[in-house]
RNA sequence: GGGAGCAUAGCUCAGCUGGGAGAGCAUCUGCCUUACAAGCAGAGGGUCAUAGGUUCGAGCCCUAUUGUUCCCACCA
């Protein structure tokens, strides 16, 4: 470690030696130890494909932030870090390698292809966390975990299994959103909904029955050849001479019934619905009602189904293998082979030309769109494992109203409400073969479906032993929803589980409630009985210096690596905790983050300087027995803000905390205190011993005080000064002490500072430069204060002598009034007497002013009757300061005349 | 259609349970004062979106309106 400090202020040059410091001490390792008290947080798992973004790195921040501080807090603080699997992600990614290569998956198989992706995930999944220790995350590294990790793969099939048992997971013939470019199904929180410009089409269809011509308008009209219905709705008296009617479907000539049913709305359009049971989540709906056939006429990767399809379903019909709701399979004939979009551009055409085709209206709406890939999802019957969400979400619902989990802020809660309180069945099934496989294994005999943790080896039903697998993966997020008790050891009883489990804080955007957060909690209340936290700490989003949402697509992105090596990586956490409060987005601006930087240099070299005071003498950090007025002040202002900083951050408002400790810092240890006592510290003996002491003492505070939000500058620099302990991260986080409270001392350098600010103020108005030193009379009732204070006015002040005293007759001089001194400084030739008047005139009606307020409060009996005592109190010492204040600026301007 | 956030200095944003509006940046003035010009000392700049209401008292609480951003649902 360092023993001086460098000339200048350059974090590149030892944040990753300091880093290694800490890995070397284990500082980060978080044991069960009986006698602390526990602190955990899980860190959301980055997916292994990911880069560190600005978003990771706020998220990281903040984490560090609230373990540092409950860490120095003497907590037993373990952050566990970990990657997700994410398996569309990647496996799209290594998809798109092997693509470049000319190799498909089909050809690899399954094995191989895993294969190369556990070598994919060795040679790049710790790139992430890797960036995550450039920012200085103090992760336990030690229990760093991984979705598909043998621990987590055995909670995932442990879950699985009692959800089966418990009758809570089905498999069935379900509407899903499906991603022809992705191949798999996906959840509905996996649909982003994107406006875009369409069309309505309406089509014309022919009723069989009396040759009359329905207009039925639609989005889709490659979905019609798979129309097994029109729906009316049976109250719409325009079409009830239609029921038990038939229409003729274009194109087919197929005959189709004419159904009645709610959903169609006789408001909307024309009152009439054309009905695709196979490839539309309401038609699916009127089809099961109605009893409708289900008539597939797309592929799952994006095209017309042709014969080749039909043949498959009809060799699945033979064996008997055909499950409820199992779609028939149309041959879409010239269209066969087509993609849905060059389908939809010939069926238009030929519709056209039959005269089917009516009208072609412009509109814009939103498309569900693949959150991957960003591909318009098709609706599409397909069979899927579902968890059933009924008996899980009222539980979490439960759990939340009840204040076991928090949300910070508060609002989040009410999104997270109406998610689980509108909830429908979770799919969890994905054609994928990079995730957990689905721990179920189907008897090619008898058909007996069997779900269990082990590969069984017998049907257990026919005792034969022609068994196989389930080919699909389980949805990422539902390993993801296990991870603040799979990664503690659960199912087994593990020491850790017991002592960190549940979690203290969750922390994580509010772009990811649905997918990860709500599941976390149904899924730890179900299978753990708990809540997995007791806090949601919610932040927002990072955007770029126009408020845009800052993504890879749109290049506005900043690369926090690039920032870090040229700001430093405190810099950057200062930046993105300054200034946010929960859960509201935050912007970053390259000014902003010089501002930032800007305070580490301010930081280092006030550090300078208390080093070119201490290191000739023997110093050490602790307090001296006799403090000055000044050393009382800083001491005890010191020691406000630690109470307050504390709350703050108990409060989550991290922003606020960062805020108090920033001013205190800047204001009133380098731009007060240093100064004060410059003086002192050029003279000898036990004074300035004294002054070195405070100066050395509330650095260390102060380096404490900062470490949990600059860890780098603050573990550098206090490595430098006299210390106990090895590393400032262990050091108590300072907190209030009431035998460090000295009001009185606070009172009166507060006199002395307006004294001086008010001096300041009026040279400067007058352009006096500070080398140009004037004579200062104090007229006080204080005496004692400004005596105490005169080699202050001194030397903050240009003053060239200070005499003090109850009253002085002065003519001629520059005068200042503050709240408890009047002041004259002789500068005769500089007196302008009419400007001088003008604005002791100007002053006088401005303290009236305020006086009136004050006195219009205590004249009023409402206020007076029912204001609190100290609010009153307050008004009426401020008064009399104002009546004061009028009595001396007027004796100044009768002195002027 | 349902819900949420935001609207405060030229810009970016703080403002904790209601009790005399703040910061950073920008602008202007004066300073190389022996830690720091990445600095120091000062200044200017605000009907706290609009209109009502509650209250002794509202940037803060309630209602409505406008603008803006977002989430959810639905759109044949």
């Amino acid at each position: 470690m360092a023993k001086e400090l460098a000339k200048s202020y350059n974090p590149s040059e030892f944040e990753d030696k300091i880093y290694d410091f800490w890995l070397k001490g284990n500082y980060f390792h978080a044991e069960v130890d009986k006698n602390k008290k526990p602190y955990t947080i899980v860190m959301p798992p980055p997916n292994i494909t990911g880069q560190l973004h600005i978003g990771h790195a706020l998220d990281e921040t903040l984490q560090d932030i609230l373990i540092r501080w409950r860490r120095m807090q003497g907590y037993s603080a373990l952050w566990l870090p970990g990657t997700d699997h994410a398996s569309i992600a990647t496996e799209a990614k290594i998809v798109e390698a092997m693509r470049k290569e000319g190799i498909t998956k089909e050809s690899l198989g399954r094995e191989k292809f895993l294969e190369r992706a556990w070598e994919w995930k060795k040679e790049y999944g710790g790139r992430i966390t890797k960036q995550f220790r450039k920012l200085g995350a103090s992760c336990d590294w030690e229990r760093e975990r991984f979705t598909m990790d043998e621990g987590c793969s055995e909670a995932v099939k442990e879950v699985f299994v009692k959800l089966y048992e418990s009758g809570k997971i089905y498999r069935g013939n379900r509407m899903v959103n499906w991603c022809p470019h992705c191949c798999t199904s996906i959840s509905d929180a996996e649909v982003e909904y994107k406006e875009q410009n369409g069309h309505f089409w309406h089509l014309l269809y022919q009723v069989k029955e009396t040759g009359e011509y329905l207009e039925i308008a639609t989005t889709r009209p490659e979905t019609m050849l798979g129309d097994t219905a029109v729906a009316i709705n049976k109250d719409d008296e325009r079409y009830k001479h239609l029921h038990g009617c038939h229409v003729i479907l274009p194109l087919l000539n197929k005959k189709i019934p004419v159904v009645c049913d709610e959903h169609a709305d006789m408001e909307k359009g024309t009152g009439v619905v054309k009905i695709t049971p196979a490839h539309d989540p309401n038609d699916f709906e009127v089809g099961q009602r109605c009893n409708l056939p289900i008539v597939r006429c797309f592929t799952y990767d994006g095209h017309m189904t042709g014969l080749k399809d039909v043949e498959e379903y009809n060799e699945l019909k033979a064996k008997g293998q055909l499950a409820e709701n199992e779609p028939e399979v149309l041959d879409c004939g010239k269209y066969a082979g087509m993609t849905t979009m060059e389908a939809r551009k010939a069926i238009l055409a030929d519709l056209e030309e039959i005269g089917a085709l009516k009208e072609t209206e412009e509109l814009t709406h939103d498309v569900g769109t693949c959150y991957r890939c960003h591909t318009t999802i098709e609706p599409m019957v397909s069979k899927q494992w579902f968890v059933k969400m009924a008996p899980l979400a009222e539980p979490a619902i439960k759990a939340v109203r009840d204040g076991k989990t928090k949300f910070v802020p508060e609002r989040f809660e009410k999104i997270y409400f109406n998610w689980m309180e509108n909830i429908r069945d979770w799919c969890i099934s994905r054609q994928l073969w990079w995730g957990h496989r689905i721990p179920a294994w189907y008897c090619d005999d008898c058909g007996e479906i069997i779900v269990a943790k082990e590969t069984p080896s017998v049907c257990p039903k026919c005792g034969k032993k022609h068994l196989h697998q389930d080919e699909d993966t389980l949805d990422t997020w539902f390993s993801s929803a296990l991870w603040p008790f799979s990664t503690l050891g659960w199912p087994d009883k593990t020491p850790e589980l017991d002592y960190f489990y549940p979690t203290d804080t969750l922390v994580t955007g509010y772009d990811i409630i649905f997918f990860w957060v709500a599941r976390m909690i149904f899924s730890a209340l179900e299978q753990t009985g708990e809540a997995p936290f007791k806090t949601v700490f919610i932040h927002g989003i990072v955007r770029d210096e126009n408020g845009i949402k800052m993504s890879k697509s749109l290049g506005n992105g900043v690369d926090p690596i690039e920032v870090i090596k040229k700001y430093g990586a405190d810099a950057l956490r200062f930046l993105l905790v300054t200034g946010n409060s929960p859960g509201n987005d935050i912007r970053y601006s390259e000014k902003r983050i010089e501002a930032c930087s800007n305070f580490a240099n301010k930081l280092w070299n006030a550090s300078r300087y208390v080093h070119m005071n201490i290191d000739d003498y023997d110093v050490s950090s602790k307090l001296p027995e006799n403090l000055t007025t000044e050393d009382k002040w800083i001491v005890s202002t010191l020691n406000t803000v630690a109470k307050e900083v504390n709350e703050n951050l108990e409060k989550f408002e991290l922003g606020i905390a960062v805020q108090k400790v920033y001013e205190f810092i800047w204001d009133c240890y380098c731009d007060w205190y240093i100064e004060l006592v410059k003086a002192r510290l050029s003279s000898e003996g036990e004074d300035a011993q004294n002054a070195r002491q405070v100066l050395l003492y509330v650095l260390d505070q102060i380096l404490r005080l900062l470490h949990p939000f600059m860890p780098y500058i603050t573990e550098e620099i206090w490595q430098t000064i006299p210390h106990d302990g090895e590393t400032v991260m262990l050091a108590k986080y300072p907190e209030y002490n009431a035998e460090l409270d000295y009001p009185e001392a606070v009172l009166e350098m507060q006199r002395v500072m307006e004294a001086i600010r008010a001096i300041r103020n009026r040279r400067a108005e007058m352009n006096v430069p500070p080398s140009r030193k004037a004579k200062v009379y104090v007229a006080t009732k204080f005496p004692q204060t400004f005596k105490d204070g005169t080699a202050f006015i001194q030397k903050l002040a240009s003053a060239s002598e200070v005499e003090v005293a109850d009253s002085f007759e002065i003519d001629g001089a520059v005068t200042i009034v503050t709240a408890d001194a009047k002041i004259y400084i002789p500068m005769d030739e500089l007196v302008d007497k009419q400007a001088e008047l003008a604005r002791l005139n100007k002053e006088l009606e401005q303290v009236k002013k305020r006086l009136a307020q004050s006195e219009g409060k205590l004249n009023n009996q409402g206020f007076v009757s029912k204001a609190p005592e100290a609010v009153i109190e307050k008004v009426k010492g401020q008064a009399a300061k104002e009546r004061e204040q009028i009595a001396l600026i007027e004796a100044a301007i009768n002195a002027l005349k």
